[in-house]
DNA sequence: GAGATTGTTTAGCCTATACTAATCCTATAA
DNA sequence: TTATAGGATTAGTATAGGCTAAACAATCTC
């Protein structure tokens, strides 16, 4: 009486570890200790669970050398990471969620809702390119916009930035970024960066200005933005672009 | 490692008994045979349940004389009927969903929620009384509105009733008659009641008439509407009712 | 190159939840 | 009052997915 049928779903948490390979190393291999710790699992739990995913054909896996996800299990991780951004988003704008409560919830729905859904609710939110975090939505045929940005921690001191993203790791950070506007979206100066504590100390729009401590400093993902230097008027185009 | 941890869900297997014995049975006792059915279990599988959800006080249990719903685990069937008619309500109106792919969709769903969501999503909606079917949602403080209609096949001809409700177990039947508009909120006349064959012969606001089978007549749940004989100018109130 | 350290795997176990087959009750019908 | 049919339970088993403790491999350090 058990009965599998028209499941498209492999069980939660198989796909828990296929987007944890998938966060961890994108194309690489991850270890097993890197999977237990993000999943807070056992290592022996993880040895196990990774002869499994191998058997099914979603990872690629030699003992001691760790795990990579073959084709299948990436695709696999782009659907969920699909579906977990998506989510995130209809929490945010639409049910008034705040950054820091949104990540569980949505760890939650994204073993739950069918494609049906996903699709339909990617279509609810007006096809979102990315999520509030600013991280890229995987598009529906499995494909991924490439991310050019690098932590704020990286740039360059004088340089111009504009926030891409957040790490939505840390809900506490995520709050505290909120609550001074340092989201997606925003352009920053970039003041001085001490390489000695890690501290970034950033101007915002406003010519306010804040010391970030190394750890939000990693948190924030920036791209660079050319000011420009010659302005020519803009020729008026015939069409309204989006 | 293994982390219970602020779980408010139990887990969705026994969410489906207690949903299951509340929709068999109400207050009343459900038989091993009928959960087994309904959740198209072994009969062997349903006792062990049983036995479980007695030891985590949820059902009063005696072998042999069925199971019903303690307080405990009534109030946790109406947390999970009210989180399964919300999502249905959301799927349909908000999600385009048609009424046949619903239920299957809100089933999963229904275990993957928080509270914290259902109560959001509620507030999106607009706190909606009645689901897309007619079904009254549960109320957020373990209420529920009482239901005072029968089977359109248990009324008497000539009688005016008004669709309060439609059975939702037939996802084909939902679609049949919401092509036909006979969905909640329509007032129709029953001609005829034919006891021998089951079949009623009933007649909408535009005059169109309809013969329903058995099945269809029994999915289809109805109030007595009172004709107004005499109306009387209605007073005007100081204060607006919403 | 020999330890020491750290990460990985194996072995053995546990729980939840299902199954089948065999047995046991209960209620109905004679 | 008893036979019997059909529902309910028990016994034994399976699978997924965890765990700990102990053995094992790889790497880093001297």
């Amino acid at each position: 009486m058990n009965d599998p049928i028209a499941s498209q779903h492999t069980s939660s948490s198989v796909e828990d570890y296929v987007k944890a390979i998938w966060e961890l190393a994108g194309a690489n291999a991850a270890s097993t200790k890197e999977i237990s710790k993000r999943l807070r699992l056992s290592g022996a739990s993880v040895t196990n669970m990774l002869g499994r995913l191998k058997e099914m054909g979603l990872v690629n896996y030699e003992r001691y050398h760790g795990a990579s996800l073959t084709e299948e299990g990436c695709a696999q991780a782009l659907r969920i990471v699909r579906r977990h951004r998506l989510i995130e988003s209809f929490l945010l704008e639409q049910l008034g969620y705040s950054w820091g409560e949104v990540h569980e919830e949505a760890e939650r729905l994204e073993h739950a809702v069918s494609d049906e859904f996903t699709e339909r609710l990617a279509e609810f939110l007006g096809h979102p390119a990315r999520d509030p975090h600013g991280d890229p939505i995987p598009r529906a045929d499995g494909t991924l916009e490439r991310d050019e940005s690098f932590r704020l921690d990286e740039a360059a001191a004088g340089q111009l930035v504009r926030i891409s993203r957040v790490n939505p790791e840390n809900p506490s950070m995520l709050n505290y970024l909120g609550k001074h506007g340092l989201v997606p979206g925003q352009t920053l100066t970039v003041n001085e960066i001490r390489t000695v504590d890690g501290v970034v100390t950033i101007e915002d729009e406003d010519g306010k200005s804040y010391s970030l401590g190394r750890p939000l400093a990693a948190s924030l993902f920036v791209q660079g933005v050319v000011e420009p230097t010659n302005t020519y008027p803009v020729e008026p185009t015939t069409t309204y672009p989006s």
